[in-house]
DNA sequence: ATTTTTTACGAAAACGATTGAATGGCTCGG
DNA sequence: CCGAGCCATTCAATCGTTTTCGTAAAAAAT
């Protein structure tokens, strides 16, 4: 009927001496005799002893819990962040605990204070798409509970963030397409609020300029960072009298839309329109034709954050220098936008 | 500097009154003046008080945290359960921490072990495909920390479980294949140890008995739930002299790898080969062709699994029978399989 | 032999909250 | 005028652990 789980008052108890010395002669003390030493170790060892973290953490007012908030534990960008997260904050003793913005501002705000209430040690975050204020964020770190961000960031919060070159990504896939000799080249971004997307476009806008190419105000569209979007903005802008012969779409989610859309409406790919999509999900290279895309590091992205967050976490109080951890990004080249050059 | 958060003490000396009249006050206990109550919620407002809920913890022996050990998280089958639970878990007041077994038996221990170090209220968990022991799981029903179990489940541990009719499914996903006319049907196992596999090689193999058609124990083969092992099964069964004419995977991962290396290997679905999958990723519709499935409401199967957890956790001690749910599974018929019928 | 130091341990406070029991003051009935 | 009863509040214990401050006895130094 549920052993209570032992104590050390009980050990103490069962050996005649005080909760104190039970306590010093498991933290190995040196003001404990060795042999008291032995015979509360191996008590507690056949007892199967093991300290309550709860009332540790009342004392200590660390919970060795770090709250992570994504927009979408489904997508499989953040799925992989977080296991990054998981897997550095495992080996190192501390636990995750993982709330969802669903893309709403209201939520995340709600999860941020809950994260406060619950007394995490810290915070790993990714933006929801309509975000645009963050006084959440301030209210933790003045609460001694650091945030590190990854991937959508903001800069209204000084701290560390991990992030990869979106500008950098956005342009190559753009010069790409264009090097590929397209010429009408439309792009799909995401939600302005997000630095990501602006980043995504800029890349994509100097990338036009470099190389003289017009940009077209009706060819720049934006949607969710979904895969319903993809497929409205794709319908959209193939409708148009003038069609694009090639779309950057601002990520992969986008794409697959894209890519349906461009299937259902018989378009082939690369031939009449070529088709780059961003973060290189694991399923991009299965479709047909398989979709090119700019690749993220998003497990190693979990990995950094959570390591940066560890840092602050365990030099609370000495003042750091907060970093931006740019990553490299990769242009996965496949079918979708080898488009033949004529 | 951190300002630290407050506590009943300060408002009871704020407001020159006990902590338990603090206490009561703010839990509108019946024996406290409605004036003092009005003061001390006053404050409380002002101040921005919230209980510290690691205290509670303590006190109550309760955490209000349920833990969630899956294989993988970014399998996308598994992190759309996650949100499941997640979803009515946050609904009601829980907050939960994410485990992952990584397929292998020792880290499923550890992780169990941990969850009751934890003193999670309860633990919701999909096996690992190494697990043959389950002991951890009795060890936290004898602390009174309840278990269930989705998806993978095992008849060793009596609790609640959820899952879909894996047997069912699979007959009709069989059945489906035999209908479109093919007679060399292979099939894709999952590994052995899980029931899932088994059931759904059950399904295979009691449709084919049904119709009369004959098992070739070479046709059987058994792989990881991963994309390599599918394209390594793939590889092997279309290098046999009597080559299948489909091929029925245990799970779209698997599929997702079946179908990448036809394609690889010039055969046309479902012309020269019929595929089908179970899971219903989805990406699956996305393929091409697009993969049919067995759908699992995988979402809804989290759900239902946290909301057994929750009675489990809320009505301790009062003794109820364990019931399984089987959901249905649905059979999505997508090009793939669509032989033509000669 | 006396003082000082070391050794080995215990008592109690602290962390933040809840709660059963006790207490002080008040009113009221007899 | 005294005891009963009630109200509002306080006291103290509890949850499990660490840690500061004592302190008795033993060992060492004088």
């Amino acid at each position: 009927m549920g052993k209570a789980s032992v104590t050390i008052k009980e050990i103490a108890r069962e050996l005649n001496v005080s909760k104190s010395t039970v306590s010093r002669a498991l933290r190995d003390s040196s003001e404990i005799s060795e042999e008291t030493k032995q015979r509360v170790l191996e008590l507690a060892r056949q007892l199967n002893y093991s300290p309550n973290p709860i009332a540790l953490s009342l004392l200590k007012n660390r919970t060795h819990t770090i709250g992570i908030i994504v927009p979408d534990i489904a997508n499989a960008f953040f799925s992989s962040a977080i296991a990054g997260v998981e897997d550095v904050a495992y080996s190192r003793g501390y636990h995750v605990m993982i709330y969802q913005s669903h893309e709403s501002y209201e939520r995340e705000l709600i999860d941020a204070r809950h994260i406060a209430t619950r007394r995490a040690d810290g915070l790993v975050v990714s933006l929801a798409s309509s975000s645009e204020r963050y006084d959440h964020f301030r209210e933790l770190q003045e609460q001694d509970i650091p945030v590190v961000f990854f991937d959508r960031v903001t800069d209204a919060i000084t701290t560390h963030k991990v992030l990869v070159d979106d500008y950098k990504g956005a342009f190559e896939a753009t010069e790409h397409l264009i090097q590929r000799g397209c010429q009408r080249i439309a792009h799909i971004a995401g939600p302005p609020k997000l630095s990501i997307s602006r980043n995504r476009f800029n890349g994509y806008k100097d990338a036009m300029d470099k190389y003289g190419i017009a940009m077209r105000d009706e060819w720049v569209v934006s949607s969710e960072y979904n895969q319903a979007g993809g497929t409205e903005r794709a319908y959209q802008l193939m409708a148009l009298r003038e069609r694009p012969d090639a779309i950057f779409a601002a990520s992969d989610r986008i794409a697959l839309g894209v890519h349906w859309a461009l299937r259902q409406l018989g378009y082939r790919m690369p031939a009449d329109v070529a088709l780059i999509g961003f973060s290189d999900l694991a399923i991009s290279s299965l479709l047909d034709p398989p979709l090119s895309s700019v690749a993220q590091p998003s497990f190693e992205i979990g990995q950094q954050a959570a390591e940066l967050l560890l840092e602050l976490i365990e030099s609370r109080n000495t003042p750091v220098s907060f970093e931006t951890r740019v990553l490299k990004t990769k242009l996965m080249i496949r079918k979708s936008s080898m488009k033949e050059i004529s």
